[in-house]
RNA sequence: GACCCUAUCGUCUAGUGGUUAGGACACUGCCCUUUCACGGCAGGUGCCCGGGUUCAAGUCCCGGUAGGGUCGCCA
């Protein structure tokens, strides 16, 4: 029998990074097997429910490159979708979770009271088998003891998550179900549920949750808590999958950065690691790092681009070429996205802007013996006609051996005046970048706040 | 409160009875570099506690402790 997944998200307005884990080993389980991933969106809680929240969920998994074989097309309910087990919103299927109540209730294992539905729970402990956690025998708690009945049709006619939980997955063919430990204590009632309907349950597996570097639960509030910071943070998608396969599962020989076709022929589910993990932001920045260093040049233009369009700065009126140039120069030194911020503006502003050392270093740097060095470092700069980083490095260089001075005493006013910045890339390639005219204008703005 | 899961460096992990307990991230020092980084080298830190089984326990069993989860007309 071929294997059918599902990640059934609840549109919440955003996609918990544990859900996209959730998510990526069903998907990693799905393509190892040959089996078919399905998409299933949770919107029985009408009052919570909209398409811009299905879309954050839908744009996070296409981000991360998890296509699904079926379910939605897009966040609209009402549209189209894809398979032959539709639809695949659960507030459409209301006339699937009515015939089945009524089975129940047919068949003497579900009763009404108070206007809701109740399901006649076993009064026995549930076994539990499981993939990854191994043989779980659930007993009741004190309170279940008491009263072990739950519902599954609420008062106002909708039903309730374990209900139509269990009757999609039955309804779609789901084989395994790969979901969150904070599911395992639930999953007797599912499996309740299933013999009530006659069939075998499928398959579980319980995968452990993540947690925050601290221990604690990771809730909405918490930093990286969303898949979104991430988007929105320039990550490379491939590094946030490649982290996320590392929490919880570990290919052998101790490797770190798997390329995601090999992970998916070595992924199963027996090897799940069965605690915890918590997230260390720390190594998915190293991780997302190597990803940068390795990516294409133009890969990395277009995951910048975004971050820099958002910092305000007028890329439209900077050609391609330049661009990638300019970011060619910064690749290898971002730590995050957002660094090639601090590295790379300068490249496209008209005016620079000054940092706050370069600031306070002012009294320091601006000087009339240093406006003398500079002087001629302008002259040297305007006669050279090549204008690349080795030509720069010579003219300057000898520049420096003509006044005698250490050639620091040049390179430092030089990168202030062009990029505003003690930091930054390397110094003769910016230059050869940023090209004749801007050098020497931003040379000359900076010789004309220097005392004579 | 009851029930369930879990427990190796700060973090992610390798380890399935015999190892100097390995790797990665982070951290510290040095080298390289007249920016910041990268890179190279070196270094420290760990089997939660207590019993038991065994010639031998991080590894198996029991108890405790701690963390997480569930017990809802939320999902």
């Amino acid at each position: 029998m071929s294997v059918r997944v599902r990640f059934a998200p609840s549109p919440t307005g955003y996609l918990h990074i544990g859900g996209a884990r959730t998510a990526l080993f069903n998907w990693l389980y799905a393509r190892h097997t040959g089996g078919t991933f399905v998409l299933r969106i949770e919107d029985t809680d009408t009052a919570r429910n909209s398409q811009e929240a299905v879309d954050v969920i839908l744009d996070g998994l296409r981000w991360l490159g998890l296509n699904w074989d079926e379910g939605p097309l897009s966040g609209a309910a009402e549209g189209p979708g894809i398979g032959q087990h539709g639809p695949y919103f659960q507030s459409k299927r209301g006339a699937i979770y009515q015939k089945r109540v009524e089975e129940l209730l047919s068949k003497g294992l579900a009763y009404e009271r108070e206007g809701a539905v109740r399901f006649k729970m076993q009064r026995e402990p549930v076994l539990i088998p499981d993939l990854i956690v191994g043989d779980v025998k659930r007993e009741l708690t004190d309170r279940e003891e008491l009263d072990p009945d739950f519902v599954i049709f609420r008062s106002d006619g909708q039903p309730v998550f374990h209900f139509v939980n269990v009757v999609d997955d039955l309804e779609m063919g789901i084989t395994h179900v790969i979901r969150g430990e904070d599911h395992l204590s639930n999953t007797a009632k599912h499996i309740a549920l299933f013999q009530a309907f006659g069939v075998p349950a499928p398959k579980y597996g319980h995968i452990p949750l993540i947690l925050n570097i601290d221990g604690t639960k990771m809730s909405k509030r918490d930093q990286g808590a969303s898949l979104k910071s991430y988007q929105d943070g320039g990550y490379a998608p491939e590094a946030v999958v490649n982290y996320l396969c590392l929490l919880g599962w570990s290919p052998k020989e101790n490797r770190e950065i798997v390329p995601l076709d090999e992970i998916v022929a070595m992924f199963d589910l027996p090897q799940i690691l069965r605690h915890n993990a918590r997230f260390d932001m720390n190594k998915l920045n190293w991780m997302n790092v190597e990803y940068f260093k390795s990516m294409t040049l133009d890969r990395f233009v277009t995951l910048a681009l975004p971050v820099l369009r958002q910092a305000g700065l007028a890329m439209d009126n900077y050609s391609p070429e330049y661009i990638r140039a300019a970011l060619a120069t910064v690749k290898e030194k971002v730590k995050q996205m957002p660094d090639v911020l601090q590295f790379a503006a300068f490249y496209f502003r008209d005016t620079v802007v000054f940092d706050d050392a370069a600031k306070a270093a002012e009294p320091q740097d601006l000087t009339a013996e240093s406006r003398g060095r500079v002087e001629k470092l302008r002259a040297a700069f305007a006669s050279d006609s090549v204008f690349t980083a080795d030509s720069l490095q010579a003219a300057l260089k000898a520049t420096a051996t003509t006044l005698g001075v250490k050639a620091g005493l040049l390179v430092h006013p030089t990168r202030i005046a062009c990029t505003g910045s003690g930091i930054g890339p390397s110094l003769y390639h910016l230059l050869e970048v940023l090209g004749r005219e801007r050098v020497l204008a931003r040379l000359d703005a900076m010789i004309a706040r220097m005392p004579v």
